[in-house]
DNA sequence: ATGATCCGATACAGACCTGTATTGTATAGA
DNA sequence: TCTATACAATACAGGTCTGTATCGGATCAT
């Protein structure tokens, strides 16, 4: 048989532990600590990996920052469609998903959303640790829009874009509150709005104060603040 | 007269646009650019002054952030409360403030909420920025939980935690959106949360699903993921 | 005018950062 | 047995970081 073709498979299947070691080493000081203030050198410590070793898989840090980022989005999203139940109708699909995330939120051991992190630390639109996160974000509007439509929403991306409030928000309050935290409400909070969204058939016609006109002008000139907010 | 006196006057006098234009300079980089990232000689550089003067009036790099955020917290309370009108009922006041935050997260300067930021840069809670920081949030909870109070919500806590969540989803939405962001949608939801804890004191007894029993124990063993959330 | 004080500019020390080069060891296939 | 490859360990280069020291000029009260 072709040799070279041996060796590749060969190389493949060695080189999984140590990748796969640095990604989890990596991923979890990352996520704890910050991209910027975790260092090369502790992450070849912890992970118990020789310096080189670590550029020979990832050829720069942001590489394995983006690696990183990459790995938790798959994993995420295979997380998030398996708390739905596929036969079940979409409004109690959004309950569950809520309720997971209100219930993931509220573990001492998650500090957060690490594509939040990404975009601080990385402010720059064009790094593409900020492209993976922002995309993240994105692909998470759509999917609770389609969610919403399914569930005959009058406005669809209102509520896809209210519901997505509440996530970000629990993400922030794991991040900054122990077990007696915020995020132990999102799923209340997202059946309140549901309630508000859905539950509202009987009078199409009237236009509710939760569902704003498309081309709602509330921009007057406020006092804004020079500091940072 | 004590001429030890009126030197420190003097002092007090001309050293104030220094201190100010190095906490103006360092806010602005620290707000976009992350604490970590942004060092001592970029600040001093940018606002024309000397190392040894910021180091002066701020004996550590630490000690300017807590300076920092402690007067990012005073400027935020007072744009909050202003945006309230004092005379209006409590259910009004939640409106206004949640349209002010959805106005200030949809503007293009905004980059999010920089007490959010400061937990994820100083994940050790005995770090004085991550102590400042999280008792800006612990302050907005109670202040939520007092408005939802005297709006007679039949759940104050319940509807103050949902609140909160929906104020801080609009800061993320704002750092990681620009001018087209979910965070427009900060108003409405917040008004879809009011109807559904306010509006429905015909039927007091009844308990709605999006107010929970105080101690619901809705946590049965999710599979949870081993990846960053 | 003169001396004290503040401040800008610069150099520096020590530590840490990313990324590279080098050396030795173990393993696996020919 | 011989060779190629992967990996660990270490040292190193060049840069940046925080914090300190030093010098020169401007201001201000006496």
């Amino acid at each position: 048989m072709l040799d070279g073709k041996e060796t590749d498979v060969a190389a493949a299947t060695t080189d999984q532990p140590a990748r796969e070691r640095i990604l989890d080493t990596a991923g979890r000081l990352f996520y704890r600590d910050g991209f910027v203030s975790v260092g090369v050198d502790t992450i070849t410590r912890e992970s118990g990996v020789a310096k080189m070793t670590l550029y020979r898989h990832f050829p720069s840090k942001d590489d394995l920052i983006v690696a990183y980022l990459a790995r938790a989005n798959e994993r995420f999203w295979q997380w998030l469609e398996s708390t739905m139940d596929p036969d079940a109708d979409a409004r109690t699909r959004i309950e569950q998903a809520f309720d997971a995330v209100a219930e993931q939120a509220t573990a001492t051991a998650c500090l957060g959303c690490t594509f939040q992190h990404a975009t601080a630390d990385f402010p720059d639109p064009d790094h593409p640790a900020h492209a993976v996160a922002l995309t993240n974000k994105q692909a998470m509007l759509e999917r609770l829009t389609q969610l919403a439509a399914q569930a005959d929403a009058p406005d669809p991306p209102a509520l896809a874009h209210q519901l997505f409030l509440l996530m970000d928000g629990a993400w922030v309050a794991a991040r900054m509150f122990d077990t007696d935290t915020p995020a132990r409400q999102c799923g209340a909070a997202a059946r309140a709005l549901l309630h508000a969204h859905l539950d509202h058939h009987d009078n199409p016609g009237t236009d509710s104060p939760w569902i704003p006109p498309r081309d709602s002008t509330m921009m007057d000139t406020h006092d804004r603040p020079a500091t940072a907010r």
